[in-house]
DNA sequence: AAACAGGTGCTAA
DNA sequence: TTAGCACCTGTT
């Protein structure tokens, strides 16, 4: 008998913006979906985050609180525990109020970015789905990452609730074959998957270490896995590990560079990291994730 | 229906 | 050191 609990609200110090956080590409595994008992909020997804499936929720596109709801899982995890864990993955200690006026006042194209994207929040992910998820996002689409992982969820992971199933352990990936790995639709990626699962598995890539490592250090040292080049690095120590200095670059990004900022001169990736680190300072992950979420909704329109 | 999608590793200069 | 190329898979 699986039993519903009530949703619980979930208050933020600052603004939040669960479309812009969930659907600017930094996580992958959240649908969108009508809320469990209250079709009228219309910003509603469902994720799995660790071990536990969620859905949260708002009635407007920014507000300070959102709901969350669950399927009754373990009895040993009590409300607070549950409200403090959703702050934690969606970066509450971030002022995001205090980032966006900053980055606004440094020039009308970020202005503009920061508008269109108020209250997206840089997530803060567990390190091996982080890592795992942007190993299979090489030269390919968010939608086939998406597929992708779910599969992997499906076949290799445990049961998280509401349908869904947990994003697989390192040691259980890293003792599959290739070909069985092939059969989620990674494709070429197969053998990076399978690398990346049995550094971390066997600690030659310790991830718990690299949390005190200088950024250079920890770059480095995720790049020792195969299949993990600058970009990838990158979005694993901005996203999981809260470096909010690092700026990632796709081509997106090398593009807003580019047109935006270097008068529309072609530019390498290293060349547009280092620009969009110098610019932004601290403040660079924030400034990567408002560009490219409105690089990305406003090409689609 | 050829081209492309949120890169990376390998090879040849 | 760097430019050029192949690569699974799904969509347009």
């Amino acid at each position: 008998m699986e039993q519903k609990i009530d949703p619980i609200e979930v208050s933020f110090s600052g603004p939040v913006n669960l479309k812009a956080t969930l659907e600017c590409g930094q996580a992958f595994r959240w649908k969108k979906v009508p809320f469990p008992g209250r079709p009228d909020l219309p910003f509603a997804y469902q994720g799995v985050v660790g071990a536990c499936a969620l859905t949260v929720g708002q009635d407007r596109l920014v507000t300070r609180k959102i709901l969350v709801a669950r399927e009754q899982p373990a009895a040993d995890s009590s409300e607070g525990e549950l409200s403090d864990w959703v702050r934690r993955y969606f970066s509450d200690g971030d002022d995001v109020e205090g980032i966006e006026k900053e980055l606004a006042s440094q020039g009308d194209v970020m202005a503009e970015a920061v508008r269109y994207g108020s209250g997206l929040r840089i997530l803060t992910q567990d390190y091996w789905e982080c890592l795992a998820s942007y190993v299979l996002s090489a030269n390919n689409s968010i939608r086939n990452i998406s597929a992708t992982i779910e599969r992997l969820a499906e076949r290799y992971g445990r049961p998280a609730g509401m349908g869904r199933r947990s994003f697989p352990d390192p040691r259980v990936v890293a003792c599959q074959e290739a070909c069985s790995l092939r059969q989620s639709k990674c494709g070429f990626r197969d053998k990076y998957l399978l690398d990346a699962a049995s550094k971390v598995a066997s600690g030659q890539v310790d991830l718990k270490g690299l949390e005190q490592m200088p950024r250079e250090e920890a770059r480095r040292g995720l790049m020792k896995i195969a299949g993990v080049g600058p970009k990838v690095a990158d979005c694993v120590l901005l996203f999981a590990y809260h470096n909010l200095g690092v700026f990632p670059v796709d081509v997106w990004i090398a593009r807003a560079v580019s047109r935006h900022y270097l008068g529309g001169r072609a530019v390498k990736p290293d060349e547009a990291r280092r620009e969009g680190e110098r610019r932004f300072g601290d403040l660079a992950g924030y400034a990567q994730g408002y560009l490219f979420y409105w690089m990305r909704g406003t090409a689609k329109e």
